[in-house]
DNA sequence: TAGCTCTTACTAACTGCAAC
DNA sequence: GTTGCAGTTAGTAAGAGCTA
């Protein structure tokens, strides 16, 4: 028999956490920013209680969400930028499928052959063997490719690193270049891993909610996204 | 009484500006 | 163009207060 879920206890109803943890996930917001918002609307919280529901909640929203994602494209895109956290460079490994939802991303110290291993590992524990993997010049790539088995039936297409050559995943990379702005740097890396875990899984809900489609289509996108995150947001509760 | 929330203070990074 | 400085704004930590 299943142990007794913990009891609420949170003196904000579900409904604004779960918009304030959405809210910092989904816009270039800080958490002052949002202090504000809701302040605005009649709600009194401290930047840091928005912190602490992001921390204590985002790893399961993470989870929910990336659970009912749908399938991904066979094909895949990666790519590293570097990143500083506290000062120590960094480097953000991200994988986006041929239409440009994230697949992974993955922080570490290294971009060697190893580093890329792992995360090649990491994508093929949720995702299928893909059939064709687009990588820049990083010799790592083709190096970890040859050492892993199960990659041998994907085509390695190997293109100049330009945001014009492999642009799906350089553009990927905009929204977390800009939220890393705002928050004037990561400041630790499993801070950093999960909020860009959340990060991304928040834009492939919301990835055809823009202007790629007619305007119907993107309210009905929307409403599906707002639906998804709702119920994830209670399970995660 | 456990744990949620708030206050306060700290450090780090960015921004704007003047001086060179 | 660059350097240095001050002001601003960000995330974070610790501890006290509050509530179910």
């Amino acid at each position: 028999m299943p142990a007794d879920p913990k009891p609420y206890r949170h003196r904000f109803p579900k409904s604004i956490i779960q918009h304030a943890v959405w809210l910092y996930h989904r816009f270039t917001l800080s958490y002052r920013d949002i202090e504000e918002l809701l302040f605005q609307r009649g709600i009194q919280v401290s930047h840091e209680t928005i912190r602490d529901w992001c921390d204590k909640f985002g790893p399961n929203l993470t989870k929910e969400l990336k659970k009912r994602e749908p399938q991904r494209g066979s094909r895949w895109h990666l790519d590293e930028v570097c990143v500083k956290i506290k000062g120590v460079k960094q480097w953000l490994w991200r994988a986006v499928d041929e239409h440009g939802a994230v697949l992974d991303v993955l922080l570490q110290e290294h971009r060697d052959t190893e580093a890329a291993k792992t995360f090649f590992a990491t994508l093929l524990i949720t995702n299928e063997v893909p059939t064709a993997i687009h990588t820049d010049k990083l010799g790592s790539y083709s190096a970890a490719i040859r050492e892993l088995p199960e990659l041998h039936g994907a085509e390695h297409r190997e293109v100049i690193s330009t945001a014009r050559c492999n642009n799906l995943v350089e553009q990927s990379h905009r929204p977390t270049r800009s939220q890393e702005r705002s928050q004037k740097g990561f400041k630790s890396i499993s801070r950093a891993q999960n909020f860009l875990d959340l990060h991304a899984r928040t834009s492939n809900l919301h990835q055809h909610t823009r202007t790629t489609v007619t305007a119907e289509t993107r309210r009905s996108n929307q409403k599906a996204a707002f639906q998804t995150w709702n119920e994830v947001a209670l399970l995660a509760a």
